[in-house]
DNA sequence: TGTGCTATATCGATATCCGAGGTAGCTCCC
DNA sequence: GGGAGCTACCTCGGATATCGATATAGCACA
């Protein structure tokens, strides 16, 4: 049973962390990763093109990912994305970011 | 030691949610909503008027609130805001939205 | 030939944030 | 009197991120 979907306005800015999420778990190409992120999210993300590809080159354009192109012997070829150290690095301030947020919004709805 | 602040982009959407959360325990005006939610938040929510002012107003307009003026003793008169019932649906919804998106996360973070 | 899935990319509309700026009341203090 | 500083409201412009639509293209299958 998938989750409804979640609102674009409160995803916005979890898309880099999600992407390099992912990404961190092993090279992965565009349509792969929007369809890692959807199943595992079970469907409360399902980001769209129009969002998922400029993330990816605003992370690539940052250093925090490579990416190669590769042939595929059934359909169009693939453009394969892998994490740079400072991508970690980054994966890993999004994940800290993203925990104060948690617990910032637990501490305004239980009373500070 | 307050939290350090947080990225806006990964805010939007938690306004109105932090909004109607505060308003929920009692009435309060608009400088002291965000009062209560930098406090409460240890600092790392400090909604600007710019974001604060057109979100109260939004939410009046979507029959979440009912406001009115009072003058103050000492300084200029205040908008004061309380929940409506919808507004109290909002509330719920809101806090469903925001579970779900952390639970999103979680799944996508460690795996699906 | 055409339908459908794969795969990448860009564009415009919409929405929200912040910072800056404006108006104004009151207090304190020189 | 007059300025600084806090309270309290509001609006505007620029930056950013999302989605849906649109475009291109390879391959499979009927």
């Amino acid at each position: 049973m998938p989750f409804r979907q979640i609102g674009s306005q409160l995803v916005k800015g979890t898309t880099p962390l999600l992407v390099l999420t992912v990404i961190g778990e092993g090279e992965l190409y565009g349509y792969e990763i929007a369809q890692a992120v959807r199943e595992r999210s079970g469907g409360a993300f399902a980001p769209s093109e129009g969002s998922l590809y400029p993330t990816l080159h605003r992370l690539e354009l940052d250093g925090a990912l490579v990416a190669d192109w590769r042939a595929s012997d059934r359909g169009p070829r693939r453009r394969y994305y892998k994490l740079t150290k400072a991508g970690r690095g980054m994966l890993a301030e999004s994940r800290t970011e993203w925990s104060a947020l948690v617990r910032a919004v637990d501490a305004v709805s239980s009373g500070g």
